[in-house]
DNA sequence: CTGAAAGCGCTAACAT
DNA sequence: ATGTTAGCGCTTTCAG
């Protein structure tokens, strides 16, 4: 293996120079370093990471969480860290913390256990208080995107907000007996982001000037399928019909769709559906949705990120954006 | 910080015994151990994971590469690989390589510049000669999943054998006209896994004695907008239609699904629908379709990696396990 | 702008 | 079973 003496003794300079050259730390004149350059690549010299890490002290190595890797949301968040971290040069060690508890404990100790990173991302997580401790006594940034974490600085749409908004849609369309699909209470406890929509839901309902009795709620599980069968109880319930469904997510409104359509329900006729997200199938499916763009936030989040570890201070904190997107799935309901 | 040092002086022994009490590594009398562990523990002591490395070579890290984050199958394979790494006590480092070139070349440049895995899972990647060689050059473990490498040892199904089984599911059932959605070239470069399904499409029906012609192709792209739109052009072209339709996934068979219904056409009365998977929806939607185990490919793989990297030969390989499972969408051809 | 040299915190021979 | 000690390969003062 080659090691930076064996540059510095072909560049015939010393290992210092080698070092401040490759890492373009401290000063060196230009001839210097495009000789070391030069001899390094020809001899294949790479750093080691480690010797490297524990010389100095960093790791460019960013920790991020998450609770799914196969969920829409946070992949695609996944992608956006991705896609600026590795521009940046920086790795990412991943960490897919589970329901199950043992194996949760166990990522969080690794933390400390193994000092690997010199930042953390946590996607969506809802970390109980312990875990938010062990967390911040690291010691290194730590930023929560995609739900809120009141103790961690945080890049997230405001969940409250873009459900009153899904909701006032339907209202302002004329919809008087509004259906919320959210998710149950399992899913809520490592995810707070249904109970938000909901109070955002409720709000816009009360302030609407509606009872909270024409007000129904079905929960689902942020899936297709959840979506689907919330649905099918909802329309096949007895007794006056919701005109208009706010689903959680949009995976849950094309489930709502499904189900309606399996109904012989009409879309937007018999009923309106309105979802969150801007998933890549809302626009195949005509669904109206309130879009969040979670590329960009995991993109922002790495991005406020390393600009805390290179002493910049970053810029002022702006919640992530959402926006109303009307298709074909709501209309003004039949009378 | 506390360091072994510290560690050693409040228990009492030397950092060598430290380390072996700690590591495992080593003998160390049983009381002797439970005493560092103690004084370990209550000092808030952990290694240093770059000393640590640079003192032995080992990383406990191993680099995972996937072109996609946000596709089912990618993400369900690194699910499993996570899971089985966590459980080992392993960190993985993601990364994400794009269509980019530029990025693509960075990636496998910070391979060398970092040293810093253990061992390599490439996540269906088709990598270039260049490529490959820089990987094995690497001399580190390194398996593929999901996507043959001739040059890496592999864990995959056998995209042949799965498309034919596909297709003879259908020819079996009777239908003379059978069509394939596959993924056009571009897709292909980067993943050729549609080209050896079209190849076992055809040699299915080659060997049933039926011209090619009467086997028509489409490409898409994966996704359900795709299937559905190739299936759109292919029961929406004038002349005698295919009366079974071979998706090259699941997700593409989904989006033929929903397109036959919007053209009116029944499933299976008027086409079969037969996709390649085993995706989450396929249930939902009572596709027909050959199930992979991406999750357990995923783990498979990371168990077989370990084994390696500590010595264990590795049991030997045997090809992921698929399985025909029979739905609703397909049926004989009305006649 | 460059060099010398002291660590960074741990592991693994080698002794005992 | 445990201790001693020489590195692992780099970064970073401190001098010059």
């Amino acid at each position: 293996m080659v090691s930076i003496d064996d540059v510095a003794g072909a560049a015939g300079v010393s290992t210092a120079t080698v070092s401040r050259a490759l890492s373009g730390r401290g000063h060196v004149s230009a001839a210097t370093r495009e000789r070391v350059v030069a001899t390094a690549q020809s001899l294949g010299y790479v750093v080691s990471s480690s010797a490297s890490s524990l010389a100095s002290g960093r790791t460019r190595n960013v920790g991020v969480i998450v609770p799914f890797l196969d969920r829409w949301f946070f992949s695609t968040v996944l992608s956006g860290i991705s896609s600026v971290l590795t521009r940046r040069g920086f790795d990412i060690t991943l960490y897919n913390i589970t329901a199950d508890a043992d194996a949760r404990q166990k990522v969080f100790e690794s933390f400390r256990q193994r000092r690997r990173v010199d930042a953390i991302i946590a996607v969506a997580v809802e970390l109980d208080e312990r875990e938010t401790e062990r967390l911040t006594g690291l010691d290194i940034p730590i930023i929560a995107v995609g739900g809120r974490n009141p103790s961690l600085r945080t890049l997230a749409i405001d969940d409250v907000a873009v459900a009153r908004l899904a909701t006032e849609h339907l209202l302002t369309l004329g919809h008087r007996r509004v259906a919320y699909i959210g998710a149950d209470a399992a899913y809520d406890l490592d995810f707070h982001v249904p109970s938000r929509r909901q109070e955002g839901f409720e709000t816009a309902v009360r302030e609407a000037g509606l009872s909270l009795e024409d007000a129904v709620q079905e929960s689902a599980d942020f899936t297709i399928q959840g979506g689907y069968h919330a649905t099918k109880r909802l329309l096949g319930t007895p007794g006056p019909r919701a005109t208009g469904i706010f689903a959680a997510s949009d995976e849950t409104a094309i489930g709502a769709l499904l189900a309606a359509r399996d109904l012989g329900v009409a879309v937007p006729q018999g009923v309106s559906v309105i979802g969150i997200d801007g998933h890549e199938l809302s626009e195949f499916f005509g669904l109206t949705t309130v879009a969040q763009y979670p590329f960009e936030q995991g993109a922002r989040a790495a991005e406020a990120l390393l600009a805390g570890l290179e002493g910049t201070p970053g810029a002022e904190e702006t919640p992530a954006p959402y926006r109303l997107i009307v298709r074909s799935t709501t209309a003004a309901p039949l009378r």
